[in-house]
RNA sequence: UCCUCGGUAGCUCAGCGGUAGAGCAAUCGACUGUUAAUCGAUUGGUCGCAGGUUCGAAUCCUGCCCGGGGAG
């Protein structure tokens, strides 16, 4: 079979590596950074703006483009890429994270990916909780749409249908993200049916001789925060042949990232990439480099843009504080982002005060290319065999606060 | 000059006998496969002034001051 998704390894050291995935939109060369793009947009900024600010693939949602416009649409307008105007590499998400972010987690708070003391103590609680938008059998997902309300259900082959109609070059196989407060038990029964989803995932894959000679499909490891259950999922899914790469999915304690991450790729075989989903931050960023990570999607850079913080080498600032209202220096003296060069801290801050879109876009233009940058410097530092004192210097500078 | 409506947090207003609330603004915080230009916390008021009635008044009564509208 001709694969459409290969990856090559440049440098590595341990189970860190920089490389270059090709997929039929382009290369993307690893670590990278996935910017987020839910339903076809990246909030706040056009696909041009994307590529200048240094991003080099984009992830779009299953879920999401399904219920709005439908697939079927975008399907009719020739596919992703050409619907959103934009040629680079892409992924889509499966649809399964919906499971959590809309089910297992809704109404409790939020979406927590990291599992947090209280969350877990509290564990027995939030089963008795009823408003649930998504419920979970062996053969799928029925969602309730939180749009309109409206009933709809995802399969694995659903999921890969619509994700063949979408037309993103990396796919994600359809699985369940469990809350990190289930069970040792339920965990186990989640991942097995995640398995199962992944089998089937890859079967309608294969079966779609058009899209999957265009479209490689990644296996999503699972597991939660049991160590035992990670790698027989990274085993499980190894052996797999046809999955393009993989991605890492589900909770973390922050502080074992990196260790919940190592489990499994020392067991994934390294000829192919490795995905960590929805995360993260810089530091996590580090942490899943190291731990043998190729690409990272997070909707941290424009989400927190949008609500005003802006990442700076001296960490994460708020921009409506008082103190930038007068600030007429950069955001970030030594940044080379478009935001910087062109406009002061004080101008964001009026933007900001006021309401004013054009603050969500420069706040977005500025997060994504610092991410962005990170991600490259890291690559370079990996291949010039200087990890480690790059992350010592950046982290030193980002920690302080 | 008379009639009338109104004067409660920085702003717009609710409360109309039991000792004051909202939205916005302000200050700060959160945000990790986006239900998010979202969410949360905090600060902030001798309720125009002076009397009176009452156990108790922002709320009822009287006078005054200020503003809108009307009549002359």
């Amino acid at each position: 079979m001709n694969r459409p998704i290969t990856f090559k390894i440049e440098a590595s050291k341990n189970l860190m590596r920089a490389g270059i995935i090709s997929t039929p939109h382009g290369v993307i060369k690893t670590p990278a950074f996935v910017v987020v793009g839910t339903k076809a947009t990246v909030k706040a900024l056009t696909p041009e703006m994307v590529t200048s600010l240094g991003g080099q693939t984009i992830l779009a949602n299953t879920y999401h483009l399904y219920l709005e416009p439908g697939d079927d649409i975008v399907s009719q307008a020739g596919g992703l890429h050409k619907f959103m105007n934009y040629s680079g590499p892409m992924f889509t998400d499966s649809g399964g994270f919906q499971v959590f972010s809309l089910g297992a987690a809704f109404g409790e708070g939020g979406v927590t990916k990291f599992a947090k003391e209280k969350d877990v103590n509290s564990s027995q609680v939030k089963k008795t909780k009823s408003e649930k938008l998504a419920q979970i059998d062996d053969d799928g997902v029925t969602f309730k749409s939180h749009i309109d309300g409206s009933l709809h259900r995802l399969t694995p082959e659903k999921s890969m249908n619509i994700q063949h109609n979408l037309g993103a070059d990396i796919i994600f196989a359809f699985d369940e993200c469990t809350s990190p407060t289930v069970s040792y038990e339920y965990q186990k029964e989640a991942l097995d049916r995640t398995h199962r989803w992944a089998r089937r995932s890859l079967e309608a894959h294969l079966k779609n001789k058009e899209a999957s000679s265009k479209q490689g499909l990644f296996g999503i490891v699972q597991g939660g925060q049991y160590e035992d259950l990670r790698q027989e999922s990274a085993k499980f899914l190894a052996g797999m042949d046809d999955l393009a790469g993989f991605g890492i999915g589900g909770s973390f304690s922050k502080n074992d990232l990196g260790q919940a991450i190592k489990v499994v790729t020392e067991i994934l075989p390294e000829t192919k990439p490795r995905h960590l989903l929805g995360i993260g931050e810089p530091e996590d960023i580090f942490l899943g480099v190291e731990a043998g990570m190729d690409t990272f999607d997070c909707v941290a850079p424009t989400r927190i843009a949008r609500n005003g913080t802006l990442y700076t080498k001296a960490g994460k600032i708020n921009i409506l504080n008082n103190k930038f209202k007068t600030d007429f220096t950069k955001v970030e003296t030594d940044c080379t982002c478009y935001t910087c060069s062109n406009y002061t801290a004080a101008y964001l801050a009026h933007l900001f005060r006021s309401h004013e879109m054009l603050g969500a876009t420069l706040a977005s233009v500025h997060n994504l290319h610092f991410l962005v940058s990170l991600v490259d410097n890291i690559r370079q530092s990996i291949l010039n065999d200087n990890f480690e004192g790059y992350k010592k210097e950046f982290l030193d500078l980002y920690l302080t606060k």
